[in-house]
DNA sequence: TCTTTGCTTGCGATTTTAGCCAAATATGCA
DNA sequence: TGCATATTTGGCTAAAATCGCAAGCAAAGA
């Protein structure tokens, strides 16, 4: 059984992703593993909030951690959840792409 | 600019699937349309509740509707939006899809 | 050991979401 | 027109999510 075979575990992950602030931390995830002081130049929001919304993405699946030193950082437990947004980019960009022509 | 491409568009269509309810709504019109009534059958709650869970669908772009006769037919906005579930079904069936590996 | 730094967790206040019931609306049929 | 059916909306309450502050904790360095 995979990690994300189950609804509950689909629905956890499509949670959290709807949240402006996680979606933005996993689209910059993308581009390879941050600490969490480095985000957190990226985002106006209290530490602890921060640190919340990277443990609702861990919870799901969605990203993994590892402390080193005094920093822990963050990356996508699998790149190819980035594909979710290829899906969603594709609708806009490429209409051909898209199986219902619209 | 696409229906998708705003990042409160994208938070908008995870915010609807992540719901255990619209996320089997969702897979269930991805055989077809059909109207509020036969998904009332495989749902067990208030037609009301239904019915709000179908706006919060279609207000995010998900799905659209339409009225024929006394009854109202939902359907996929785009039944490219099953590639979501896809990319999801990809990482547990298939490792070697999945570019990290895992 | 003591202090600083980086991060997480406990907690209370506020906002959002979910659910049901009842009322409103719209369509079709008698 | 009047009634039944199908769906949506208003209003309410309960539950869950969000946020910042303050406190806790672990690793690093003085």
């Amino acid at each position: 059984m995979g990690k994300f075979s189950s609804l509950d575990a689909k629905v956890a992950v499509f949670k959290a992703l709807a949240h402006p602030t996680r979606l933005r931390i996993v689209q910059d995830l993308a581009e390879g593993e941050l600490c969490v002081c480095v985000l957190l130049e990226s985002f106006p929001i209290d530490m602890s909030t921060l640190s919340r919304h990277l443990s609702v993405l861990k919870n799901a699946g969605v990203v993994d951690c590892e402390k080193r030193g005094k920093n822990v950082y963050y990356r996508l437990a699998c790149p190819c959840l980035t594909r979710i947004f290829d899906c969603l980019d594709a609708l806009d960009a490429d209409a051909k792409r898209c199986a219902c022509g619209r």
